[in-house]
DNA sequence: CTGAATCCACTTCGATACTG
DNA sequence: CAGTATCGAAGTGGATTCAG
């Protein structure tokens, strides 16, 4: 076991954990994991897997990723331009900890979305 | 196990579980979790404990967990007024797959700031 | 003490058009 | 194909003020 240092306190304002929080609190970034999973994948496949998202917040998002090398980013220089996109080990390895959020997602829904009806029937 | 409506999936636009990634998502909402983990707290108690929220911020996102079913709010007809919050079991339930987050985060902190560095000064 | 309400600066994001 | 650049609408959140 490896020695913290003692400021890394997500309850600190400016503590760099923080960041780190917002990195998985991210949608598009959550979807691109699961996307990725396994397999490589080239930018318009991303963008057909991911509905909804928007060019501009795929290519945001993606070099946000690889930023945080979470994926690496492979560009063949032929015509037409082919790049392809993959999970590193971090991002691999951040898989477990999303599916372990998906698995809980899962067994609430129901609960939440009466608990939402509930609560706004009564505030009616 | 319990059969699921085959609807439920967080990569269609539309779908209701992205509402649920939203909730995780929350900066202030998982904070809050972690405040409340164990014992029931006044809102002036809260606003203490999560440095850098706002009163504003604090009021709505107890009013979403409330909504959500994660907490119940307790108000006392005293003066001056007094309010408890305190997490459901749905939201204790929360912890956990928090932790595992929080955990991964801990441990790969130190590689994500490192290949932020990197990618940053490359690209200078 | 625990909010509700308002104002406003800032950010986010989709849509669109253009490039190598 | 895989972006970049730009604009405007919409949302976010802090500070402040007022109220039960």
């Amino acid at each position: 076991m490896h020695s913290l240092e003692p400021e890394l306190n997500p309850y600190l304002q400016g503590c760099p954990t923080r960041r780190i929080l917002d990195l998985i609190g991210d949608r598009w970034t959550v979807l691109i994991v699961g996307a990725l999973a396994d397999e490589t994948r080239r930018f318009s496949e991303l963008l057909r897997s991911v509905d909804g998202i928007s060019q501009k917040m795929l290519t945001q998002t993606l070099r946000a990723m690889e930023r945080d090398g979470l994926l690496t980013r492979t560009a063949y220089l032929q015509v037409p331009v082919r790049v392809d996109y993959r999970l590193t080990e971090a991002g691999q390895s951040l898989r477990a900890p999303l599916k372990v959020l998906e698995d809980w997602s899962i067994e609430h829904f129901a609960d939440i979305r009466r608990s939402r009806t509930e609560y706004d029937s009564l505030g009616a």
